[in-house]
DNA sequence: AAATAATTATGTTATAGAGCACAAATATAC
DNA sequence: GTATATTTGTGCTCTATAACATAATTATTT
């Protein structure tokens, strides 16, 4: 049971990292690999603690977050199956400045770090692989400083739904989105109140830009969606 | 002239990522380093530009920003001698999200970021550099999210000298920052507009925290600032 | 199924900080 | 050394958004 999921992880050219490694590397991958559910909104790991796994999502969805003042939480990024996360504090070699916890109950695998390391000293494109994503997510947050910091709450709003499909994408319909989130969670991700969240997707509603159904978010104009995040 | 200036940085064992070079590897960088001079504002690359070049910092001070709306600017990051950058958006292979320029009248060295991904695929050390600062920028990134979105105007400021003073330190009189910039560029990297950022300084002078002298920024109660970044 | 808790919705008020205007002081150019 | 431009300083107004309050839904627990 856990051998056939990471079978699935290694052999996945999503997880394409693995395939590059063969005989006695990938025995000791599959040997240390451990497999783990996580109940909605349970804590993967949290801001201060020292990180010593690395993380890969294979099913559900998870968050990466700050609490900042106030209790006030910044979701930083969504990770989606199959991504990894969790490295970032122990290459920095300090501990974690943000958590990690399951939107929706979740399949997780984890690999010691300090193996992770080892095989990346003798295996160059494995380096190649964190330093890609690395740079990557850098190139993120920091559009990010600017976008939280420099636009109005439409604009935040409008640029957060665009976020969420690209990372979870549409239904079978093409326009749901396919993560079902909290009101609260939506501001968190945009840097608002719960209240101001609210009353800027009913705006939207009004405006035809999208459709709300509880939790189910229709976006009927992806277009002026992305133009309200542009200049919103 | 050009060569002596390497031979400074291959020797510093703050440049110590050039220093496991040896023979050849070590004369292909000398022969492909370039030597440059940047006067005060000069930008060193643009935003949307793409990327071929790794920079370092040999004298000065540069400042990594990312201009957002109606001509607001952001910084991102601040450079200080023997740093490198400039290295991010090519190896997420995209164009540059940022852009740099230099602060006063500077000197930097390049290299073409072909040769030193080459490099890095048969040192292992090398990648390892860029991981360690790839990482420990990200995580300054996501911390500055929180940072600016959620603190206010005088805890901002705050952490702002901090910053000031943890990247470039004090004169001899152990409490001048050493480094002199307009209020504007003050305001750019604290988030919020110039009288803001003048009306802030002198609530700080008022209350004994700091003495200003023109661009002179003296700290005289260094702790007193870190409470405030932290709680402000 | 009833009771309790959490989430969503909407209205009202308060305020941090932006925006603007103008004067004084510095720096830069001619 | 005078003229012009830029930066700094301060007061005033305005507004985006937080904060708070309360009701209506919707979930969750017992």
């Amino acid at each position: 049971m856990i051998k056939s999921a990471l079978e699935k992880v290694v052999s996945e050219d999503l997880a394409a990292i693995w395939t590059i490694l063969e005989g006695e590397e990938k025995r000791r991958i599959i040997d240390a690999f451990t497999l783990h559910t996580f109940r909605k909104n349970q804590i993967v790991y949290a801001e201060g603690e020292n990180p010593d796994h690395l993380w890969v999502l294979l099913k559900g969805k998870v968050k990466i977050f700050k609490d900042g003042i106030g209790g006030r939480q910044q979701i930083l990024r969504l990770i989606r199956p199959v991504q990894y996360f969790g490295y970032r504090a122990y290459f920095a070699r300090e501990p974690y400045v943000s958590s990690a916890s399951a939107f929706e109950s979740s399949t997780l695998g984890s690999l010691p770090m300090s193996l992770v390391e080892e095989l990346m000293h003798g295996n160059n494109k494995l380096a190649w692989f964190f330093i890609h994503e690395l740079s990557r997510n850098l190139g993120g947050s920091d559009t990010k400083i600017v976008n939280l910091t420099q636009k109005h709450i439409r604009g935040r709003l409008a640029e957060a739904l665009i976020v969420l499909k690209d990372n979870y994408g549409y239904e079978d319909d093409d326009s749901t989105l396919r993560i079902y989130m909290s009101r609260e969670d939506l501001a968190n991700l945009s840097n608002m109140t719960t209240s101001n969240a609210i009353r800027t997707l009913s705006g939207f509603v009004a405006e035809k830009i999208i459709t709300v159904d509880g939790r189910r978010i229709r976006i009927l104009n992806e277009q002026m969606l992305r133009k309200i995040s542009k200049f919103g």
